[in-house]
DNA sequence: GCTAATGCCTATCAAAATACTTAGAAATGC
DNA sequence: GCATTTCTAAGTATTTTGATAGGCATTAGC
């Protein structure tokens, strides 16, 4: 059970987009250049939160992407679902025992919660030292 | 971002053997048969279930698994962390940048709240009648 | 108008994970 | 001894992931 590449990516444009906002487009180079990924892989990535109305993109020389709306508009459930898909924890579940879908229902609650009750400006506000203390990678273990 | 068939069927077998618990073991077979599942592909699931001590094995005919500890003991962690491996929502995260950080962290705690209260007793105990109106498919979608 | 910068589109591909299937050996109750 | 069951290992088809490649379309600045 992971978040792919695609989601993560995804939050990086949309949240480097959130800094941005106002202050004129933001190139794809620009953003795979800051944090060293492949600008035509972002293409792709960006591609679907374009069909999905969550940003509008100027073409030409000095273009690049905006957001279309508020960062405190934006949640990050929008951006997840347009790139994971919709998410389906478990395929087929209404063919499940009940016993079985009843913890699918917890998680899927709980998932839930957080990813429309976080925005883009949330975490675009959020800085290094509220982290406290958390460092070590097996403390992101679930 | 799904649970694979591994924990599925995992939590299935758990499930069974807690509604069985004291009463002798279970074969796999019976399982399969219940929840029409390939027996063959079961018996791959329960091998790291029974390295993790989770279940005991009584091999020969009239054979089967057993849970080594009561069901109220069990969470639906133990099962899942063994079967999809130690769940890392996202790689590398310790690289990752402090406002997506912040997002991971909050999906990881509220995954990690359910798996470790949710026992396989809670959820062998579960009737349909709970599930109050929960039948279409599109409802469980995150 | 030319050029550089940028978005847009389609195709292809290698590696890994997933979800099994197949084949058979070993242990045990009756 | 035979049916039943666990145990072990290998093979395989399909899907997903994470890109890469090539080229066309649009626009700002000179």
């Amino acid at each position: 059970m992971k978040i792919s590449t695609k989601g993560r990516y995804g939050m990086t444009i949309m949240i480097e987009l959130a800094k941005n906002h106002g202050e004129g487009p933001v190139s794809l180079k620009s953003i795979a250049q800051t944090h060293d990924l492949s600008e035509h892989y972002l293409e792709q990535l960006v591609a679907p939160l374009r069909n999905a109305g969550l940003v509008r993109s100027i073409r030409g020389a000095y273009g690049g992407y905006v957001l279309t709306d508020e960062p405190s508009k934006i949640t990050a459930g929008d951006i997840i679902r347009v790139l994971e898909g919709p998410i389906v924890l478990v395929e087929g579940i209404e063919n499940e025992a009940p016993a079985q879908r009843e913890l699918w229902i917890r998680i899927r609650d709980a998932i839930k919660r957080v990813l429309d009750h976080t925005t883009i400006e949330d975490l675009a506000n959020h800085t290094e030292e509220e982290d406290n203390g958390i460092s070590d990678a097996y403390m992101f273990y679930i």
